[in-house]
DNA sequence: CCAAAAGTGTTGACCGTACACCCATGA
DNA sequence: TCATGGGTGTACGGTCAACACTTTTGG
């Protein structure tokens, strides 16, 4: 480590993840109270300082895994925030995550964090610091990728219904869908595989169940398709 | 300032601006010559670190205004890269911004910047560090900008032919375009004005000149519009 | 037997794409 | 007069969006 850049100003770096669930017909984010000031108490996105010896793709691959006990979660960068006045405790630059979970891999590994809740994103409570923006930013990608990347499987459980898909898309597009076209369309792609089993919780027809292609899906989220409704 | 965080390792954080240019029907970029160590003496995009007092954006913005003289440019925050080694000479984080500039007004302003020049992307030399990987995500960035923004137009001269704006979109989204479907699409957004001049240079018969309607232009600069061809 | 969710096809409108010829003019 | 780039319209096919009824079964 020779010393090229001495005399240029260092910073401290936040890493905060904006992390989705999907649960109940509802699009879910975990959130957690602050647990040191300023701010203490308050609910804030997951979050930590980077560490000389990471990168910041591995800074929130660590903290996605703190606090959900998860690792090879969906994740992807989203924005960094840095104005100068953003955190009043001192200045620091925040490069914001957001990332996917399956909420019942997330209920197994019974969090160690007391303090995080899942919190429907329609009845949220204010946030710290810029973290509303960055929310409403996540929600907003998370909108574009629905489009164009198979992403909604990382939210549902590995078995689902066509109409569980269906309430995913509606949750993050804040719109409904015909189903008859939203199956004709996902059907279409090939990207489902129907399975012998039925999910009679919620209806006392039953819907089948499908899981996704692993091949076709894998190809997709390197790729992109287009998924418009 | 109170020190909340003390322990809290800091960084140094460098901010890159990927500059675009449209001249002579193609894409160019704005490179310098690396002033200091390490690599200097190599091709480098704009660049500087962040100081103490100000935002990103701001930074960004001072970097752009020191090496074309222009303020107010098209500029949008492209990524942060982060990779522990991803300067050789000490860790440092980068912050990438894509902006985009006339190359005329440019020319107005003679470049303070000897060691600068515009690069035709196809022919642009290697560049240090992760810089080659920032221009590529930038030019994918333009890819879909242009497709959802007019931002064609910051890079056009104020008057410029359907033609022109033809080739640009074709230099950005590198396949060629028919031109009938192009002016037709285009011509029906009535985001262009048809003035009563032609530019004479590029043809015997001349090609009519057309501004963009300012309301619409902004309008759409925000909400953004669709234009896929 | 009834309520509640699952499942199923067709049609019209619109949009993207392909395609070929005439025009104006400087040299 | 000819070479060069500017300018124009139409027809086809595919995709999106709208739309209503039958099926299954638990209570």
């Amino acid at each position: 480590m020779t010393p090229y850049y001495t005399g240029s100003h260092k910073h401290l770096i936040a890493i905060d993840c904006i992390i989705f669930g999907f649960d109940e017909g509802e699009l879910k984010i975990l959130l957690h109270r602050r647990k040191f000031e300023p701010e203490k108490g308050k609910w804030s996105l997951m979050g930590g300082f980077l560490q000389p010896d990471e990168s910041i793709d591995n800074a929130a691959r660590r903290i996605l895994k703190g606090c959900s006990g998860l690792t090879n979660l969906f994740m992807e960068q989203l924005y960094t925030f840095g104005e100068t006045d953003r955190d009043p405790g001192e200045r620091v630059i925040s490069t914001a995550y957001f990332a996917l979970i399956r909420i019942d891999d997330y209920n197994k590994e019974l969090s160690l964090e007391t303090t995080a809740h899942w919190w429907p994103i329609s009845k949220k409570p204010a946030l710290i610091f810029d973290h509303d923006k960055m929310v409403e930013m996540a929600l907003e990608r998370l909108k574009i990728r629905s489009k164009n990347r198979p992403i909604g499987f990382e939210l549902l459980p590995r078995k689902f219904t066509v109409p569980q898909l269906q309430s995913l898309y509606e949750a993050i597009n804040r719109r409904n869908l015909d189903k008859r076209n939203f199956r004709k369309k996902i059907l279409s792609m090939n990207l489902l595989q129907k399975l012998n089993e039925k999910e009679k919780k919620t209806s006392k027809k039953g819907a089948f169940l499908y899981r996704f292609d692993k091949r076709k899906y894998n190809r997709l989220a390197e790729k992109g398709f287009h998924f418009e409704l």
